[in-house]
DNA sequence: GCCGATTATGAATGAGTATTCATTAATTCC
DNA sequence: GGAATTAATGAATACTCATTCATAATCGGC
């Protein structure tokens, strides 16, 4: 094959992608731009990928793939449910707190449509969530979780809270680091923010909600 | 004023938009399907919106004034910080469990862009967020909730805990009961995930041992 | 029932852009 | 060194749609 100079010209498009969807978002960014930004010609992006669209899916497909085997790994390396979920906590906040960018592209940019996410949950976002919802199923197996709590519930919680982190960061103006909130996050699951019963003349218990509180 | 047979345009534009948004998203959508959807002509719509984006802005002004104003009334007939999360998480999935279309308006089309959501942000999430820190606020005021979590921090995975609850609503082909969902997600928060920690030696919390899950 | 004001219509406009493809440049192989 | 092959270019194309505006319909007041 006749390579010539940059043989890395797709993830060269594939970063500047990346900085232009978050600039401008998807529909705002032109292809052209991507092309600039990248140093390539407009019909050049055409050689790589096959329409605007597949930019971003791949773009998407890629960083999946690749955040999903290395949060395999670690959890592996990880002992307990309770350390298993602090991991996982780490390792979304880290690829995303680490790159503002990608952060807004995956926060912003990969929710455009219905479809879209469809397509993104059947893909990757159930596999993701199966490392959760295994750390869980693992904590209520060994006793160190409450056994009366739907895993599916629980999972779309936790997964649901470290998204809105995220999100959160991205819209602020301050950039602080996002790696910080793993561990109170998972605190906050763990315990739960009911002050804990106190001895002799606890209240109702918690989880009888209504009437009785105070 | 002159006032032609119905004076329900706007309103009328509104729905219609609601529906062709959730079904083509934003961009995806031409004015002249909403015009059409509301059987009205192309030009009536730029009688009562400036633009196409207006029409995104107004219907989620509409939404979140009303949504936000009920809120404060729920939430003054609740009693302690427990049952004022109840009643906020019930409210939030009522309001999108309620409409599914909007629902997808709601998830999906207003995170078009950072400049989207920087402006919704500003405008009513902050206002929405408020109302969930204010319990958790009063909850650590009188006791109920432990003092050592971050008010902002614990919001924020709330909120987040809700939105995903809604965002993998409208992607599950089933059509369960959003607002079953309210109470087992506020007990997960005001308990937390883990085992009450034993006395002694006892061995896993009764009824553990078997299954259970599944 | 007529008039000025208001509201509604929808065909025409024109700006914006994803994609194509004829051409040029680099690279490989013999 | 010179075909043959592959990679890269970017101007031209072929659309799509938001928005406008000249015209028509309806109104309230008298």
């Amino acid at each position: 094959m006749a390579r010539r100079r940059t043989a890395d010209k797709r993830s060269r498009i594939i970063e500047a992608a990346v900085k232009v969807f978050a600039r401008k978002g998807y529909f705002g960014a032109r292809v052209a731009d991507i092309a600039k930004e990248a140093r390539v010609a407009d019909g050049t992006i055409y050689l790589y990928f096959n329409n605007k669209e597949d930019i971003l899916v791949s773009l998407f497909d890629q960083v999946m793939a690749e955040h999903i085997a290395r949060g395999r790994e670690e959890l592996e390396a990880a002992d307990g449910a309770a350390a298993r979920l602090l991991v996982i906590a780490r390792h979304h906040l880290r690829l995303l707190g680490g790159n503002r960018d990608l952060a807004v592209v995956f926060q912003v940019e990969l929710r455009q449509s219905t479809k879209f996410m469809e397509r993104f949950t059947a893909s990757w976002l159930q596999d993701y969530l199966s490392l959760i919802s295994g750390v869980i199923e693992e904590g209520q197996r060994d006793g160190t979780f409450r056994p009366d709590v739907s895993q599916k519930l629980t999972t779309k919680a936790f997964f649901g809270a470290l998204d809105e982190m995220v999100t959160s960061w991205i819209l602020s103006p301050k950039d602080y680091d996002l790696v910080r909130q793993a561990a109170p996050v998972v605190e906050l699951f763990l315990r739960g923010v009911a002050a804990p019963a106190r001895k002799a003349d606890a209240p109702a218990a918690p989880g009888t909600l209504g009437r009785r509180q105070r």
